[in-house]
DNA sequence: ATGGGTGCAAATCCTTTGCATCTGC
DNA sequence: GCAGATGCAAAGGATTTGCACCCAT
């Protein structure tokens, strides 16, 4: 409805999805200045609220980070590299039977509804990285 | 060796070890303060992070909140209520075979060191009070 | 003129740091 | 007296909020 809120909507929106590496706040702002120069920083942090709080995006964080926002919603994994901290998606589905999930679920007392699997590791680069 | 560092380290520690849920940095220094009411804030935060460091305890985040500390070290999942956002250790271990995770990892460009399942849901608390 | 969206700056919240002090050796 | 540890207060960094302004209706 709005054509200023859908711009910088949109050019947020297409920030997160189109930009690899599941950006932060800050990353997301300095590249949607590129097309709206005068975009301020609390604004994207708004819309980046609004688009989560909508189910459009995600928010992913590890706890000893800033959140980062991650354009995919469906359900899929991640890699983390523990050099350098980069985050990768797994690009193809772990299986893990749903029995399995229901009984660690019940085990810890919760009504399973998703589920996420966070593999850790070195990186390609990393790894490249520290054989040079 | 001193005594005094000694003591403070030790109720910390012994406080994530302890207490369960997985406190906050500000949950483990209101209960450190109980037994040495002299404690600051800013000590608990280093010990806890000269812990972290030593691999005695970890750290866990989900980016949304601030960072949590876990007492038990060894390679287990969680999950999480999305509703009052407690998080909870699954006390069994899920059946994950080695070779889906090391297929996964090399797909996403990583090389596995280790690996967490996340399960998120309604803790049994937050579906009796929903009832209710 | 009205309402929603915005930029800017100030405010918050969590965490870390600076520094003078204290403790045990 | 020295080195390491500590408390307090100030600093920092990320995120949120207050508020006046601006644009499309």
């Amino acid at each position: 409805m709005n054509e200023l809120r859908n711009e910088n909507a949109r050019a947020v929106l297409a920030t997160v999805r189109e930009r690899g590496g599941h950006p932060t706040a800050l990353e997301v702002y300095e590249q949607v200045r590129q097309m709206r120069p005068k975009i301020g920083l609390a604004t994207v942090y708004r819309i980046l609220h609004q688009l989560t709080c909508q189910g459009v995006i995600r928010m992913w964080g590890d706890g000893s980070e800033r959140a980062r926002y991650d354009g995919r919603i469906d359900r899929h994994d991640h890699a983390l590299c523990t050099r350098c901290g980069r985050l990768l998606d797994v690009p193809v589905e772990i299986e893990l039977p749903r029995a399995a999930l229901e009984q660690a679920a019940r085990a810890a007392g919760i009504e399973l509804d998703s589920h996420e699997v966070r593999i850790y590791g070195r990186c390609n680069d990393c790894q490249a990285r520290s054989k040079a």
